[in-house]
DNA sequence: AAGATCGGTAAGGGTAATGATATTTT
DNA sequence: CAAAATATCATTACCCTTACCGATCT
């Protein structure tokens, strides 16, 4: 794509004849890159080698005409110093109106550039240094903070643990044991020396961080669900007998230490529960500005020592005091207003505006300030939760069990898209790409629960070659479509383009049985690559042709019950998500940041971000930048309830932010920027519409 | 032998999912 | 008005960081 080669000055395209997939054991499938003569890598770790990023990218862009469904990937250092690359694909298919789409046609670019450094705000190359320390302290953290690091906080992301998982997994097999708790558990500290180390590689996450991580995945008392009665009772009396002797608690009632003083942590004798009386709120008020020091009518949202509040409180516990004071009582004293349905588009818009890379890098102090109908930045926080959810089909986790949160709210809304050329996009499954030493080698990390959109069959490996030199540019290969869609019968062909590598995938059963188009788009490939394999779910007896059938239809059709369904845990229909956006954004989004960072942003940010107003957002829709996130009819998956959300995507996928659009007045829409693709979860983007 | 580092525990702040209710829509 | 759909408030299982400790290492 053009945007790239603009970028010459900062990026330098590299050009890949051909490209080497094979497969390991695991299913996993290592990507072999040629490099380009010397100048690869693997110059000794002594000095850091250039950044230098794997960026696969859709290449559809001007081609209109094409109205190719494309398949866009790309991929980013998780961080400077190792080599592992994050990618996510997604799926874009134009839906010109009167267009038709051939089959449907993947492409995608393999390119590699260096100094994306915008794009990936990771400090130093000695990043690496972060995952070898222990630095618990505030002052490890600053200090290191000076020196110019950064390292990841915050919640795991699901590419951070699939890279864990891969690491241990490595690490075992290298010595021979088969199970990790062997390790964890059971061997000494010395027997053991140096696996959290091993284990942290390519995390960029401290050490401890690591170890709890691990500490906690691996301990099977860890994750046993609901207490019981019985069980309540029995902690209390095990709290009278060892105070706070957590370790041997657990071991009592089979729970882990920090389990059972979690649920100590609930349990206030003197707690009252349900609704607060007003006697309770004024006691809370009056506690929580006596201990920081503030007024009534001030808005405090941290700094408060919860244990302390509830203790002078009496009758509730610290999380009740905290959420009753985050999520109400401070906002209604100090004059808060209602949240509304422009709320919610200003909310959008302003974390669109945001462009922020990482969700997690989202100020929401700074979003709630001034904001009255915001209860707390924290109240924020879920709130933009729970609108994601409402179409965010990727995060997987929840959805089979969210039996709540229908998406449908939108039912009576109508969509209206722009006319003209709409893509729509289908987030496909991300995966890792870490080197295997070998120059120019990845390994396409797929955890079991998640599929890649290509799957080597028959033969083990599959080379990329160029064509013959009468077509220079052409080169074809074949890989497979997944398992579960061989009866169907999809072809995946790579085919590469010099300077470029392109992949295409055909899904030679839509266009023999010429569906139109539409439908056609976005099904073949996307969906069987979107869904990696479910593992039991997918089956390929369990999934009836019209599973592959699906329909997508962009149109107005968006919004009808599919949404309901979601609640439906015996047919768990998965929502897919569908971005329509017009093609400049794609391409440049993709890729974009360096230079031109918010040409994108530019065109749907106005300068009054404070107050965005739906006319403004119905104008921007108009425009063509605008990236619509819809879910689409349901039925590109069905899975049986046993699916494992895990296997559904990958969560954090995305990218971009969204948009939304509400009322019947406003038929529409939603904006994004294209953003960043984030180096690890792009959750934050992708987003939402569709209420 | 003091300071740094390591491996680890407990406390506490916080989040995301789930439940329960209240409210609105059909 | 009842039932269904939603919105809202409450609870809880689980997560993550920080403060601290004692044992080692240097």
């Amino acid at each position: 794509m053009s945007t790239v080669e603009e970028d010459s000055d900062t990026v330098t395209v590299e050009t890949v004849n051909s490209v080497t997939l094979t497969q390991d054991p695991e299913g996993n499938l290592i990507l072999h890159c040629p490099q380009n003569e010397a100048d690869e890598i693997d110059s000794e770790d002594s000095t850091e080698p250039p950044h230098k990023r794997l960026c696969l990218s859709s290449e559809d862009d001007q081609s209109i005409d094409d109205s190719a469904p494309c398949i866009s990937v790309v991929a980013l250092p998780l961080s400077e110093n190792d080599q592992s690359f994050e990618v996510t694909m997604t799926a874009t298919t134009e839906v010109a109106d009167d267009e038709i789409t051939e089959g449907t046609v993947t492409q995608i670019q393999i390119l590699q550039n260096e100094q994306l450094d915008e794009i990936s705000p990771l400090g130093n190359e000695e990043v690496s240094a972060v995952s070898q320390a222990w630095f618990t302290t505030k002052e490890d953290k600053d200090s290191l903070t000076n020196k110019g690091h950064k390292w990841k906080q915050g919640m795991w992301s699901k590419e951070e643990i699939d890279i864990l998982m891969n690491n241990i997994e490595r690490y075992l097999k290298a010595r021979g044991i088969k199970d990790a708790t062997e390790i964890i558990f059971e061997m000494s500290k010395d027997e053991r020396k140096d696996f959290y180390r091993t284990i942290a590689w390519g995390l960029n996450r401290p050490l401890f961080a690591v170890y709890r991580r691990v500490l906690r995945m691996y301990d099977d008392r860890n994750h046993v669900g609901k207490y019981t009665p019985e069980e309540i009772e029995k902690l209390k009396e095990l709290r009278i007998k060892h105070g706070n002797d957590w370790a041997t608690i657990g071991a009592a009632l089979g729970r882990s230490a920090s389990s059972v003083k979690d649920r100590c942590r609930l349990m206030k004798d003197t707690c009252n529960t349900g609704k607060w009386t007003e006697e309770e709120e004024k006691r809370l008020a009056e506690v929580v500005h006596e201990l920081t020091s503030t007024e009534p009518g001030d808005i405090v949202t941290q700094g408060v020592s919860w244990a302390a509040v509830a203790e002078r409180v009496g009758t509730r516990s610290e999380k009740q005091c905290r959420s009753k004071w985050l999520n109400y009582l401070n906002w209604k004293q100090s004059g808060g207003t209602e949240w509304t349905k422009e709320d919610e588009i200003n909310l959008i818009l302003r974390i669109a505006e945001l462009d922020v890379a990482d969700e997690n890098d989202i100020n929401w102090d700074l979003l709630a300030e001034g904001w009255s109908s915001v209860r707390s930045p924290q109240w924020l926080r879920s709130k933009w939760w729970t609108i994601k959810r409402q179409i965010a089909n990727h995060k997987d986790v929840s959805f089979p069990a969210s039996t709540d949160s229908p998406a449908a709210t939108v039912d009576s809304e109508t969509i209206t898209l722009n006319s003209g050329t709409l893509q729509t996009f289908e987030i496909l499954p991300s995966f890792h790409l870490q080197p295997t030493g070998t120059p120019g080698t990845y390994l396409l990390q797929t955890s079991s629960s998640q599929g890649l959109p290509l799957t080597l069959t028959a033969s083990p490996t599959v080379t990329l070659t160029a064509a013959a030199p009468a077509s220079p540019e052409q080169i074809i290969v074949h890989a497979l479509s997944p398992e579960h869609l061989l009866n169907t019968s999809d072809n995946v062909t790579l085919q590469c383009h010099t300077p470029r590598v392109i992949i295409q995938t055909v899904a030679t059963e839509d266009l023999a049985s010429s569906i139109s188009q539409t439908e056609l788009t976005v099904d073949g490939d996307i969906q069987s690559s979107d869904f990696p394999e479910p593992p039991d779910a997918l089956e390929a007896d369990t999934f009836p042709d019209e599973i592959h059938q699906p329909k997508m239809t962009v149109e107005p059709s968006f919004n009808d019950g599919h949404v309901s369904k979601f609640s439906d845990q015996n047919s768990t229909e998965l929502m897919n998500s569908v971005m329509v956006r017009t093609e400049e954004i794609l391409d440049t989004d993709l890729k974009q940041e360096e230079e031109s960072p918010s040409h994108l942003a530019s065109a749907y940010v106005t300068e009054d971000l404070e107050s965005p107003t739906i006319e403004q957002v119905d104008q921007t829709t108009i425009d063509d930048e605008t990236i619509l996130i819809v879910p689409s009819p349901h039925g590109f998956i069905q899975a049986s309830d046993a699916i494992d959300t895990e296997c559904v995507l990958p969560l954090t996928t995305l990218t971009d932010p969204i948009l939304h659009h509400h009322q019947e007045e406003s038929n529409i829409i939603g904006s994004s920027l294209g953003s960043p693709v984030s180096e690890d979860s792009k959750d934050v983007e992708d987003l939402v519409n569709c209420h």
